[in-house]
DNA sequence: AGACTGACTGAATAAACAGTCAGTCATCAA
DNA sequence: TTGATGACTGACTGTTTATTCAGTCAGTCT
């Protein structure tokens, strides 16, 4: 029920910083037990003992995980309002390895993943609720919406850090970089949230992208149960 | 040298089609050859006739996608810029499969998702410089990143499609779905696109994120060579 | 007809895999 | 000292995996 709190050096320790490692690093079904026990120096058949399947030893990897995340958030929270939910999870504990297992999770679905996204949601709504009657976020017509497309954006660029270091020169992964190292992510980022991207009368072109100027609704309903 | 461009229905062309699937849904390693041969109605063995092995096969599949989105790009790109690569991406022939496939390249790395992203740049950097000539597009301080920023939000959104799916109710990969069922998609985002994020006058808040608040360059280059 | 090609198959194979088992070793309480 | 507990291991097992092999069969040139 408490898992500890800091991957100790005792084997059942050892064993789930491996998982973490390897899990993250090539994916659940592209590591065999056999190499997370080369990777933490045990046996095989300590991995069983402890964790009873690969199954279980994943799930105990989720738990550990999800714990790091939401230690580190409860640490973070109170101390500023987050733009970006990437700047608080880039300082994770064990980062590399850490974001590269929750990236895993993050695209091959799973519960705790949405569950943390969820709350990081919620959050990015809450932060902007107080900027906005600060004066320093503008109001939305859907701030929910527009609080789960930013997170999506960050979290989506994260998955993607392979490409956004080869795009941008920024590496998402590396937790002890200083955020100069961020400029060319971050730079454009705020252009973007401080100006916009477009001028303001080219409403117009834009129109058409949503069928309806304005109506949120369409006549034409279409539930198309698939095959 | 010259692939097929559409999966016909002899064996081959079955097998490709049912590795695009198996592939995109479970990953190339949570796929069989045998299930492979099950979903094309073939024989193992005729899999390896034709492509020779696995690592084969989906060098096949890797072509044979690429060669369908590139196909796909120039059809459209005459016809209309696009504000958002996923646009283009959605009407794709055999849409589904073939973008859970391209999703599993994104993510998992791979020189011919590299390339992809790269001319998706490409081609937003060129749109967005003929916008700012037409007056419709605000100009940047760079660009080439603010492009590649757009890309990669977009493809980031999409690689996290079933977090969309959840928060927003949109399903990024239902190719015959009409443009209204993105507008949860779409509103907030040009929203952000048409008037920015935060009020003008909140610049100070964020400069901090920057290091300096406006030189490009710092007095200390940190040529950090990783690892 | 006969030689040849290429699509296609069932059966076999060797490796890799997750999980089992019997038992060693240290620690600690009685 | 004894006996129990739990971390830990080497050797083993049954299954699954990609790949090989030895062919069959339908066509197509000569």
């Amino acid at each position: 029920m408490s898992p500890k709190h800091s991957v100790s050096q005792d084997g059942a320790g050892r064993i789930l910083a491996a998982a973490i490692l390897l899990f993250g690093e090539h994916g659940v079904r592209g590591t065999t037990l056999k190499a997370v026990a080369a990777e933490a120096n045990v046996s095989q058949a300590l991995i069983v003992h402890h964790y009873g399947t690969k199954e279980g030893l994943r799930a105990a990897c989720d738990e550990y995980v999800a714990d790091a995340i939401r230690e580190r958030k409860e640490e973070t929270l109170a101390a500023e309002p987050q733009l970006d939910p990437l700047m608080a999870l880039r300082h994770l504990e064990h980062g590399r390895p850490l974001l590269r297992y929750l990236i895993r999770t993050l695209t091959e679905g799973g519960s705790h993943a949405s569950e943390l996204i969820d709350g990081m949601v919620d959050d990015a709504e809450h932060y902007m609720a107080q900027g906005e009657r600060d004066g320093v976020i503008k109001s939305s017509e859907a701030p929910r919406d527009r609080a789960a497309l930013l997170v999506i954006w960050s979290m989506g660029a994260l998955a993607l850090h392979e490409h956004v270091e080869r795009l941008l020169g920024v590496d998402f992964l590396a937790a002890d970089a200083p955020p100069e190292s961020l400029q060319r992510y971050l730079r454009p980022a705020i252009e973007l949230f401080m100006h916009g991207l477009m001028e303001e009368n080219s409403f117009d072109s834009l129109a058409g992208f949503l069928g309806d100027t304005e109506a949120p609704d369409a006549t034409k309903t279409n539930h198309d149960d698939k095959k």
